[in-house]
DNA sequence: GTTAAGATATGAGAATTATCATATATTCTT
DNA sequence: AAGAATATATGATAATTCTCATATCTTAAC
């Protein structure tokens, strides 16, 4: 963890906040704050069941959240530039409810506890933009409920290319913008790495995908769509 | 729906709410909709994929909250007086991302999405309330995702048998104070019912749970505690 | 009280997916 | 460049759990 630029992206989403009747208060915590962090690939952000030191706004990186269990991950959110994440650790008593990685080098911004507990107490714009995504990460998880029961390992695998796609993009070449191994293609889609490999080889034969320098780019979606109903 | 008796539940999680500058308007609006209305056993509060009217408040009752895949439920949460349920259908552009059953007959208070969202915006104490509580679910479903990936059948309905006692409690005679059908006790587990009920036989055999008037006892909660592990 | 509907019970077989084993390929380290 | 470590690949087998079939028991309806 290296001390960098000014996180502009923090910055911006916190912005109304320091519009409310504390923010001389606010500003005073905050100040010297959000500055942004370098992470390493691979490089842990927090771990479940540790202490919540506070909350991190991407700046620029990728980001899984996920869930262990018998040294297996599950990975239950991603998340990249802007997104907020940690949160919810502060909201439950403060004991991290998941892990979070970096599977690409990023730029983060932290911002500790007792700032960000001020931050929601001056009743800013922050708690309701918060209320928000905390949401539709609620209807994300639920979907990701189902999924695991109604969705063969086809269909999740399917899935999670779509959401990857959604969640960073593609490259110039068309290509899932993000270096993702069988791993955690797998991990992201509750299955094995065995499962992964076998079922992504099945999606390349059957031009649904194709492997180009180590990513993944999704040739024809109406056939991915195909294994989703399953 | 029957209209019944006044809300008391509801208007005393409301109360902070009124204290704030808007309070004329938020009154003005949520007048005449603190009513408890009944809701038979078995009927639906909303479904998935319609579109939300407002936020419920429980009065009195027990509810449970599902996903529908192919005409199998998986239940997500269970509900039970004091507990607002439908908010994160509203915060979501208000189309319903599951739905609400009566597992017994209820007294319910609705407040409708437009009062609901006056009062929001009123930044009363209420959306901190609801922030902790939508972030609470949010820890709630990671673990039912971790469950339904690292549990087994066995450890999934011990699991849910505790899940249900910490949230209905139990009777004088001490059994689970809630009439579940095997049925039920298959979606809140993610399981069949074939296997649900199997698995709370070999739970009888085992006199980790004894049966009383269509009720299930947890006898031994240790031996329960073993099936968990797996 | 009879019938129907729903709930509980149990067995046999099928299907899916994980596990284990092993091989090759790729990347990283020094 | 050599070796180690990691990632990808593929087969065989095992284990779990679902599905389907069927039977009994309980509750509800008329």
């Amino acid at each position: 963890m290296n001390g960098h630029g000014d996180c502009q992206t923090c910055r911006s989403f916190l912005k109304s906040a320091f519009c409310s009747e504390k923010a001389s208060t606010i500003a005073n915590v905050l100040s010297g704050h959000l500055l942004s962090i370098s992470f390493k690939k691979g490089q842990d952000i927090y771990k479940e069941g540790t202490l919540g030191k506070g909350v991190f706004c991407i700046q620029k990186g990728k980001i899984k959240i996920y869930k262990i269990c018998e040294g297996r991950n599950l990975v239950t959110d991603l998340a990249t530039d802007g997104d907020l994440i940690g949160y919810a650790n502060i909201m439950n008593e403060g004991v991290c409810i998941n892990s979070a990685k970096c599977i690409e080098d990023s730029q983060i911004c932290f911002i500790p506890e007792k700032a960000f507990k001020i931050l929601l107490e001056s009743k800013s714009a922050l708690i309701a933009d918060l209320l928000k995504r905390s949401c539709r990460e609620t209807a994300q998880l639920s979907t990701i409920i189902t999924a695991l029961k109604c969705m063969n390992t086809e269909g999740r695998i399917a899935c999670a290319l779509t959401t990857i796609e959604k969640k960073f993009g593609v490259d110039k070449a068309g290509c899932l913008d993000v270096n993702l191994t069988r791993k955690d293609i797998s991990e992201i889609s509750g299955t094995t790495t065995e499962s992964a490999i076998r079922i992504l080889n099945s999606f390349k034969k059957d031009q649904s995908i194709a492997f180009q320098n180590n990513r993944i780019k999704i040739i024809d979606k109406n056939k991915l769509k195909l294994y989703l109903s399953n």
